[in-house]
DNA sequence: CGTGGTCTTGATCAGGATCAACCCAGGTGG
DNA sequence: CCACCTGGGTTGATCCTGATCAAGACCACG
């Protein structure tokens, strides 16, 4: 006779405010407690590959995963980091095609496996769910239409300047104001859509302009205000 | 006594294959046909603003419509031109924010205006038609994050020739094989993320190599497989 | 210790942006 | 009818941001 798992997914991290998942009814996480399942996975490690075919989603429980394409040459973009609360792959699972992106493990990570069977018939039967799935995408959407304009028609120091503010945002700093989240430089440059080297010397600028403090992968934002203006919002 | 208008929106285009609307019932029609509205606008007019609320979404019938954001130096990039067929507006009303983007008829265009209201019962209540929202949300999202790497990542000429190539699948092509979108330079290089001198010089290469044809603003592609060649998909 | 990964700095190069003229066609109004 | 204007389009010259290449430095770790 086959025993439950000691633990399922974790139901109460659903119903936080900002949740899609927020409006789920209890006969709905009956369901889902037979067909959702908590996964772990260690830093580096893959959640899924772009071009594959994903079978669900994945509700982050803890970690921060990166969400990255690769360019024709090989090079990482990275689309963005995904935390606690943010639900990952469901772009693949609705529109129905392959992956479009990697999604890889920057933090050990829990999360909450959603089977796509699942999340379908949700959007079909929970109209509240479905806005607040729609609200999500739209947003997302929204988000990605802004990146586009900076991208192009923003320097590099402008870009920067915006994803420190943006990482800042997200994730937070700690007891001694570091930014939560550090990344390499090469995974900065990835994500602001330049070259390493440019990321260093307009890092090291900015802790000249005591607008940043900098400790190894650390960074600390000393003045936010000039940081505001040279991100040029 | 108020007379109903004369000819009031064309619902058959609601139930092509690809419209997000087809999955519509009947009675939702009735109920769409009392709210909906059709609306004329003249090439330059404005469908809405940037910045702005707005109050539904507009299903295009005819024309096409340019969508585009203004970036703080005032330049204009181009997210997207809309034909007949696709739906604008919508991600105002599902993220509940103003709109990111602004709609300018480039060509006279029909529209059937459907309020927010509807929309978001729609989603509500129609589980097929949630899906199909989802489902078209995600796509645009994932074509948004794919336009995000290419412009990091890619050379300006590789670009101008995917866009070429993509004006042609979204637009077609006329009896003498002319693009059937005709745009000025400068909307070309908005749409691409570059300079409008850079688009003219590179079109004129593209001529001198064989690959395009150019009379005016119409342009014909003689060498397909180069193009897709020089796009480096 | 050696070794691989990351970070840093300097030198050089090039893709494109910018600036400046000029052309051309199609209105417009005197 | 013509002078003028305006909005594209084109071309050339120049400049600059940021990519690339090269070489060390600085760890962390087996």
């Amino acid at each position: 006779m086959k025993t439950q798992p000691i633990t399922g997914c974790n139901f109460e991290s659903f119903y936080k405010p900002n949740s899609v998942f927020r409006h789920i009814l209890q006969n709905e996480v009956q369901q889902l407690s037979g067909m959702a399942e908590p996964m772990t996975f260690k830093k580096g490690s893959y959640i899924y590959h772009e071009g594959s075919r994903i079978t669900g989603c994945h509700f982050i429980q803890s970690g921060i995963v990166k969400i990255y394409k690769t360019g024709t040459d090989g090079k990482e973009q990275i689309i963005r980091f995904a935390k606690p609360g943010e639900l990952i792959g469901f772009r693949s699972v609705f529109s129905n095609e392959p992956a479009c992106t990697t999604a890889q493990v920057h933090d050990d990570t829990l999360t909450c496996f959603i089977p796509s069977e699942i999340m379908i018939n949700l959007v079909k039967t929970n109209g509240n769910f479905a806005l607040d799935l729609v609200h999500l995408t739209c947003k997302e959407l929204g988000e990605a239409n802004e990146y586009i304009t900076d991208i192009a028609q923003k320097t590099v120091r402008e870009r920067l300047a915006e994803i420190l503010l943006q990482l800042k945002n997200n994730f937070g700093i700690d007891h001694e104001q570091f930014l939560q989240i550090n990344l390499t430089r090469e995974e900065m440059a990835n994500l602001v859509g330049t070259a390493t080297e440019s990321v260093i010397r307009l890092l090291s600028e900015f802790k000249d302009d005591q607008i940043i403090e900098l400790q190894g992968r650390k960074i600390k934002i000393l003045n936010l205000a000039q940081l505001v203006k040279t991100a040029n919002l």
